[in-house]
DNA sequence: AAGGCGGGGCA
DNA sequence: TGCCCAGCCTT
Protein backbone atom coordinates (compact mmCIF):
# COMPACT_ATOMS: atom_id res chain seq x y z
CA UNK A 1 0.00 0.00 0.00
CA UNK A 2 0.91 3.34 -0.82
CA UNK A 3 2.91 5.68 2.48
CA UNK A 4 0.48 8.39 1.89
CA UNK A 5 -2.75 5.70 2.37
CA UNK A 6 -1.48 3.58 5.34
CA UNK A 7 -0.65 6.71 7.39
CA UNK A 8 -4.17 8.40 6.55
CA UNK A 9 -5.67 5.45 7.59
CA UNK A 10 -3.54 5.09 11.04
CA UNK A 11 -3.61 8.88 11.32
CA UNK A 12 -7.90 8.56 10.77
CA UNK A 13 -8.16 6.04 13.65
CA UNK A 14 -5.71 7.73 16.15
CA UNK A 15 -5.56 10.89 16.08
CA UNK A 16 -6.12 13.07 19.09
CA UNK A 17 -8.50 15.45 19.80
CA UNK A 18 -6.57 18.83 19.80
CA UNK A 19 -8.05 22.32 20.26
CA UNK A 20 -6.48 23.65 17.29
CA UNK A 21 -7.69 20.75 15.23
CA UNK A 22 -11.27 22.05 15.28
CA UNK A 23 -10.65 25.39 13.23
CA UNK A 24 -9.03 26.64 9.88
CA UNK A 25 -9.20 29.92 11.80
CA UNK A 26 -4.91 31.04 10.21
CA UNK A 27 -4.79 33.02 13.28
CA UNK A 28 -5.58 30.12 15.49
CA UNK A 29 -3.16 27.69 13.93
CA UNK A 30 -0.44 29.77 13.40
CA UNK A 31 -0.85 30.90 17.36
CA UNK A 32 -0.92 27.07 17.85
CA UNK A 33 2.25 26.31 15.91
CA UNK A 34 4.43 28.93 17.63
CA UNK A 35 3.58 27.87 20.63
CA UNK A 36 4.21 24.41 20.05
CA UNK A 37 7.65 25.26 18.44
CA UNK A 38 10.54 22.80 20.77
CA UNK A 39 7.57 22.60 23.27
CA UNK A 40 5.23 19.49 24.36
CA UNK A 41 1.52 19.42 23.31
CA UNK A 42 0.70 18.87 26.81
CA UNK A 43 2.55 22.15 27.76
CA UNK A 44 1.70 24.19 25.05
CA UNK A 45 -2.02 23.52 25.46
CA UNK A 46 -2.57 26.13 28.50
CA UNK A 47 -0.84 28.76 26.74
CA UNK A 48 -2.95 28.09 23.48
CA UNK A 49 -6.23 28.72 25.85
CA UNK A 50 -4.79 31.51 27.60
CA UNK A 51 -4.06 33.32 24.18
CA UNK A 52 -7.11 32.41 22.52
CA UNK A 53 -8.91 33.93 24.98
CA UNK A 54 -7.21 36.92 25.92
CA UNK A 55 -6.96 37.70 22.39
CA UNK A 56 -9.71 36.35 20.59
CA UNK A 57 -8.74 38.03 17.29
CA UNK A 58 -5.43 39.27 15.86
CA UNK A 59 -5.64 42.66 15.65
CA UNK A 60 -6.49 42.16 20.30
CA UNK A 61 -2.88 40.91 19.74
CA UNK A 62 -1.46 43.86 17.87
CA UNK A 63 -2.75 46.23 20.03
CA UNK A 64 -1.83 44.73 23.75
CA UNK A 65 1.84 45.60 25.35
CA UNK A 66 4.66 43.61 24.73
CA UNK A 67 4.79 43.45 28.51
CA UNK A 68 1.17 42.05 28.49
CA UNK A 69 2.39 39.22 25.81
CA UNK A 70 5.57 38.88 27.51
CA UNK A 71 3.56 37.92 30.88
CA UNK A 72 1.02 35.55 29.38
CA UNK A 73 4.22 34.05 27.61
CA UNK A 74 5.84 33.60 31.02
CA UNK A 75 6.63 29.84 31.81
CA UNK A 76 7.09 28.89 28.37
CA UNK A 77 10.28 29.46 27.35
CA UNK A 78 12.07 30.79 24.28
CA UNK A 79 10.89 34.05 24.90
CA UNK A 80 11.99 35.24 21.35
CA UNK A 81 8.69 33.56 20.13
CA UNK A 82 6.80 36.07 22.42
CA UNK A 83 8.14 38.88 20.32
CA UNK A 84 8.54 38.03 17.28
CA UNK A 85 4.19 37.03 17.61
CA UNK A 86 3.26 40.31 18.52
CA UNK A 87 5.64 41.82 16.16
CA UNK A 88 4.11 39.73 13.38
CA UNK A 89 0.31 40.53 14.14
CA UNK A 90 1.17 44.44 13.66
CA UNK A 91 2.68 43.95 10.53
CA UNK A 92 -0.39 41.62 9.53
CA UNK A 93 -2.72 44.24 10.77
CA UNK A 94 -0.94 47.27 10.01
CA UNK A 95 0.47 46.47 6.69
CA UNK A 96 -1.64 43.49 5.42
CA UNK A 97 -4.86 44.65 6.34
CA UNK A 98 -5.79 42.10 9.27
CA UNK A 99 -5.39 39.28 6.55
CA UNK A 100 -3.00 36.91 7.07
CA UNK A 101 -0.66 35.87 3.83
CA UNK A 102 -2.34 32.73 2.22
CA UNK A 103 1.14 30.71 0.82
CA UNK A 104 3.76 29.49 2.03
CA UNK A 105 6.22 31.77 0.44
CA UNK A 106 4.18 35.35 2.02
CA UNK A 107 3.84 33.15 5.35
CA UNK A 108 7.44 32.73 5.43
CA UNK A 109 8.26 36.57 5.49
CA UNK A 110 6.40 36.50 8.69
CA UNK A 111 9.12 37.14 11.97
CA UNK A 112 8.92 33.73 13.90
CA UNK A 113 7.99 31.61 10.95
CA UNK A 114 10.21 29.45 9.52
CA UNK A 115 10.19 26.62 6.80
CA UNK A 116 7.81 24.58 9.38
CA UNK A 117 5.57 26.76 10.57
CA UNK A 118 5.07 28.14 7.24
CA UNK A 119 4.24 24.64 5.55
CA UNK A 120 2.07 23.72 8.28
CA UNK A 121 -0.23 26.71 8.11
CA UNK A 122 -0.39 26.67 4.22
CA UNK A 123 -0.84 22.91 3.89
CA UNK A 124 -3.56 23.19 7.22
CA UNK A 125 -5.67 26.31 5.97
CA UNK A 126 -5.06 26.91 2.76
CA UNK A 127 -4.45 23.33 1.13
CA UNK A 128 -0.78 24.07 0.06
CA UNK A 129 1.26 20.96 -0.75
CA UNK A 130 4.24 21.63 1.03
CA UNK A 131 5.46 19.01 3.48
CA UNK A 132 6.49 19.43 7.12
CA UNK A 133 9.64 18.65 8.49
CA UNK A 134 10.31 18.61 12.54
CA UNK A 135 11.13 16.16 14.93
CA UNK A 136 8.76 13.92 14.56
CA UNK A 137 9.02 13.80 10.94
CA UNK A 138 12.49 13.74 11.30
CA UNK A 139 12.57 10.55 13.71
CA UNK A 140 9.95 8.65 11.27
CA UNK A 141 11.43 8.44 7.77
CA UNK A 142 14.68 8.19 9.40
CA UNK A 143 13.50 4.81 11.07
CA UNK A 144 10.93 3.80 7.89
CA UNK A 145 13.82 4.29 5.28
CA UNK A 146 17.05 4.11 7.35
CA UNK A 147 18.40 7.51 6.71
CA UNK A 148 21.55 8.19 8.83
CA UNK A 149 22.36 11.71 7.36
CA UNK A 150 22.36 13.53 10.50
CA UNK A 151 19.16 15.27 11.10
CA UNK A 152 20.56 18.74 12.09
CA UNK A 153 22.94 18.85 8.93
CA UNK A 154 22.22 20.83 6.03
CA UNK A 155 22.41 17.80 3.51
CA UNK A 156 20.04 16.16 6.12
CA UNK A 157 17.51 19.04 6.44
CA UNK A 158 17.55 19.25 2.59
CA UNK A 159 17.28 15.42 2.13
CA UNK A 160 14.61 14.77 4.91
CA UNK A 161 12.45 17.43 3.21
CA UNK A 162 12.57 16.17 -0.34
CA UNK A 163 11.04 12.61 0.72
CA UNK A 164 8.21 14.51 2.82
CA UNK A 165 7.73 16.11 0.33
CA UNK A 166 7.51 13.36 -2.66
CA UNK A 167 5.45 11.22 -0.20
CA UNK A 168 2.94 14.06 0.44
CA UNK A 169 -0.44 13.37 -0.39
CA UNK A 170 -0.47 16.59 -2.80
CA UNK A 171 -4.85 15.94 -2.90
CA UNK A 172 -4.91 16.58 1.38
CA UNK A 173 -1.64 17.68 2.83
CA UNK A 174 -3.24 18.75 6.01
CA UNK A 175 -4.30 15.33 6.88
CA UNK A 176 -1.20 13.73 5.48
CA UNK A 177 1.78 16.44 7.33
CA UNK A 178 -0.54 16.34 10.63
CA UNK A 179 -0.78 12.06 10.25
CA UNK A 180 3.16 12.20 10.10
CA UNK A 181 3.50 14.71 12.93
CA UNK A 182 1.09 12.55 15.07
CA UNK A 183 2.50 9.37 13.88
CA UNK A 184 5.95 10.41 15.08
CA UNK A 185 4.21 11.51 18.81
CA UNK A 186 2.46 8.71 19.64
CA UNK A 187 4.00 5.71 17.98
CA UNK A 188 6.96 6.03 16.64
CA UNK A 189 7.99 7.87 20.06
CA UNK A 190 11.79 8.87 20.93
CA UNK A 191 12.15 5.92 23.63
CA UNK A 192 10.13 2.39 23.11
CA UNK A 193 8.29 3.43 20.20
CA UNK A 194 5.38 1.00 19.73
CA UNK A 195 6.87 -1.19 16.60
CA UNK A 196 4.40 -4.10 17.39
CA UNK A 197 1.21 -2.39 16.53
CA UNK A 198 3.20 -0.28 13.43
CA UNK A 199 1.17 -0.22 10.30
CA UNK A 200 5.40 0.54 8.57
CA UNK A 201 6.98 -2.66 10.97
CA UNK A 202 7.22 -4.83 7.86
CA UNK A 203 8.97 -2.47 5.90
CA UNK A 204 10.71 -0.28 8.19
CA UNK A 205 14.69 -0.67 8.09
CA UNK A 206 15.15 0.60 11.97
CA UNK A 207 12.51 -1.79 13.34
CA UNK A 208 13.93 -4.81 10.85
CA UNK A 209 17.95 -4.08 11.06
CA UNK A 210 17.13 -3.61 15.10
CA UNK A 211 18.32 0.37 14.68
CA UNK A 212 16.28 1.96 16.19
CA UNK A 213 18.01 3.00 19.03
CA UNK A 214 20.58 4.51 16.47
CA UNK A 215 18.10 6.57 14.41
CA UNK A 216 17.58 9.21 13.68
CA UNK A 217 21.45 10.44 13.59
CA UNK A 218 22.33 13.93 15.41
CA UNK A 219 25.07 15.43 15.37
CA UNK A 220 27.43 16.51 18.56
CA UNK A 221 25.40 17.51 22.04
CA UNK A 222 25.68 21.10 22.95
CA UNK A 223 27.56 21.70 26.28
CA UNK A 224 26.23 23.24 29.50
CA UNK A 225 27.20 26.74 30.70
CA UNK A 226 27.86 26.95 34.28
CA UNK A 227 27.05 30.65 35.19
CA UNK A 228 26.92 31.83 38.43
CA UNK A 229 24.24 34.64 39.38
CA UNK A 230 23.74 36.79 42.90
CA UNK A 231 20.40 38.93 42.86
CA UNK A 232 20.17 41.47 44.77
CA UNK A 233 16.84 41.66 46.76
CA UNK A 234 15.97 45.41 48.07
CA UNK A 235 13.41 45.74 50.69
CA UNK A 236 12.72 49.26 51.38
CA UNK A 237 10.17 49.91 54.35
CA UNK A 238 7.50 51.19 51.94
CA UNK A 239 7.27 47.33 50.66
CA UNK A 240 9.12 48.07 47.42
CA UNK A 241 11.74 46.67 45.50
CA UNK A 242 13.80 46.70 42.18
CA UNK A 243 13.78 44.96 39.00
CA UNK A 244 14.97 46.06 35.90
CA UNK A 245 14.20 44.36 32.04
CA UNK A 246 17.05 42.27 30.54
CA UNK A 247 18.28 44.25 27.66
CA UNK A 248 20.32 43.20 23.95
CA UNK A 249 20.97 39.77 23.09
CA UNK A 250 20.87 36.69 25.63
CA UNK A 251 18.71 34.59 27.64
CA UNK A 252 15.12 35.88 29.18
CA UNK A 253 15.38 39.09 26.61
CA UNK A 254 12.97 41.17 27.80
CA UNK A 255 11.80 39.60 31.02
CA UNK A 256 12.40 41.40 34.41
CA UNK A 257 14.48 40.18 37.30
CA UNK A 258 16.14 41.54 40.25
CA UNK A 259 19.95 43.61 40.19
CA UNK A 260 21.96 41.23 38.86
CA UNK A 261 25.92 40.64 40.11
CA UNK A 262 27.26 37.94 37.52
CA UNK A 263 30.47 36.53 39.45
CA UNK A 264 32.77 33.71 37.72
CA UNK A 265 32.26 30.99 40.75
CA UNK A 266 30.12 31.02 43.63
CA UNK A 267 31.20 34.07 46.25
CA UNK A 268 31.15 35.28 49.55
CA UNK A 269 29.24 38.48 50.67
CA UNK A 270 32.80 40.06 51.48
CA UNK A 271 34.06 39.77 47.81
CA UNK A 272 30.21 39.99 46.65
CA UNK A 273 30.55 44.05 47.45
CA UNK A 274 33.99 43.73 45.98
CA UNK A 275 32.61 42.82 42.51
CA UNK A 276 32.20 45.14 39.24
CA UNK A 277 28.74 46.60 39.00
CA UNK A 278 27.80 45.74 42.51
CA UNK A 279 29.04 49.22 43.79
CA UNK A 280 26.57 51.23 41.30
CA UNK A 281 24.13 50.24 43.78
CA UNK A 282 25.52 52.75 45.56
CA UNK A 283 24.63 50.90 49.11
CA UNK A 284 24.26 52.41 52.42
CA UNK A 285 26.98 51.96 55.04
CA UNK A 286 24.47 50.50 57.39
CA UNK A 287 22.74 48.68 54.97
CA UNK A 288 22.27 45.13 55.99
CA UNK A 289 22.80 42.66 53.37
CA UNK A 290 21.72 38.95 54.01
CA UNK A 291 22.23 35.47 51.90
CA UNK A 292 18.56 34.15 51.74
CA UNK A 293 20.10 30.48 50.07
CA UNK A 294 23.18 29.28 51.56
CA UNK A 295 23.19 26.54 48.87
CA UNK A 296 23.03 28.24 45.50
CA UNK A 297 19.36 27.22 43.72
CA UNK A 298 20.98 25.58 40.45
CA UNK A 299 18.63 26.54 37.75
CA UNK A 300 18.95 23.60 34.74
CA UNK A 301 18.10 25.40 31.18
CA UNK A 302 18.88 22.87 28.33
CA UNK A 303 22.14 24.89 27.35
CA UNK A 304 23.28 26.64 30.86
CA UNK A 305 22.83 25.99 34.50
CA UNK A 306 22.93 29.24 36.67
CA UNK A 307 23.87 28.82 40.08
CA UNK A 308 22.08 31.35 41.97
CA UNK A 309 21.52 33.18 45.32
CA UNK A 310 19.78 36.08 46.25
CA UNK A 311 21.04 38.49 48.39
CA UNK A 312 18.13 40.51 50.68
CA UNK A 313 19.11 43.89 50.91
CA UNK A 314 17.02 46.02 53.95
CA UNK A 315 17.94 49.28 55.41
CA UNK A 316 19.70 51.17 52.22
CA UNK A 317 18.11 53.41 49.66
CA UNK A 318 16.73 52.15 46.30
CA UNK A 319 18.54 52.62 43.15
CA UNK A 320 16.93 53.34 40.06
CA UNK A 321 13.59 51.12 39.26
CA UNK A 322 11.51 50.95 42.41
CA UNK A 323 8.46 48.46 41.91
CA UNK A 324 5.69 48.01 44.50
CA UNK A 325 4.87 44.50 44.89
CA UNK A 326 1.81 44.79 43.08
CA UNK A 327 3.70 46.31 40.23
CA UNK A 328 6.10 42.99 40.72
CA UNK A 329 3.58 40.49 40.29
CA UNK A 330 2.63 42.10 36.94
CA UNK A 331 5.57 42.38 35.20
CA UNK A 332 6.96 39.13 33.34
CA UNK A 333 9.86 37.27 35.05
CA UNK A 334 11.94 34.14 34.33
CA UNK A 335 10.43 30.94 36.05
CA UNK A 336 13.65 30.99 38.36
CA UNK A 337 12.63 34.92 39.94
CA UNK A 338 8.90 33.65 39.79
CA UNK A 339 9.61 30.38 41.99
CA UNK A 340 11.95 32.52 44.42
CA UNK A 341 9.32 35.56 44.64
CA UNK A 342 6.65 32.59 45.33
CA UNK A 343 9.32 31.12 48.49
CA UNK A 344 10.23 34.46 49.86
CA UNK A 345 7.38 35.39 50.11
CA UNK A 346 6.71 39.70 50.25
C1' DA B 1 27.87 26.02 9.40
C1' DA B 2 27.50 26.77 14.16
C1' DG B 3 25.77 28.68 18.30
C1' DG B 4 22.10 30.55 21.26
C1' DC B 5 17.68 30.35 23.07
C1' DG B 6 13.52 27.78 28.28
C1' DG B 7 11.34 24.80 30.64
C1' DG B 8 9.58 20.40 31.62
C1' DG B 9 8.75 15.26 31.00
C1' DC B 10 10.55 10.81 30.90
C1' DA B 11 13.46 6.59 31.19
C1' DT C 1 21.71 12.44 33.93
C1' DG C 2 20.76 12.87 29.03
C1' DC C 3 17.56 13.43 25.44
C1' DC C 4 13.75 15.43 23.32
C1' DC C 5 9.85 18.41 22.39
C1' DA C 6 4.52 20.70 15.91
C1' DG C 7 12.15 25.50 15.34
C1' DC C 8 13.95 30.04 14.41
C1' DC C 9 17.31 33.68 14.32
C1' DT C 10 21.91 35.55 14.36
C1' DT C 11 26.67 35.51 13.36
Amino acid sequence: MLFAKKLRTWYLENKRDLPWRTTSNPYYIWLSEIILQQTRVAQGMPYYFKFINTFPEVQDLANASEEEVLKLWQGLGYYSRARNLQAAAKHIVNELDGNFPESYNGLLKLKGVGDYTASAVASFCYAEAVAVVDGNVYRVLSRIFGIDTPINSTEGKRQFKELAQELLDKKDPATFNQGLMEFGAIQCTPQKPLCDTCPFSAECVAYNQDRISGLPVKLKKQKVRKRHFNYIVFLSEEGETVLRQRKGRGIWEGLYEFPLVETLSEVSVENLVKEDGFEEYSMSPEADVRLFNEEPIVHKLSHQHIYTKFWVVTGSDLPENKVSVAEMEKLPVPVLIEKFIDSFGF
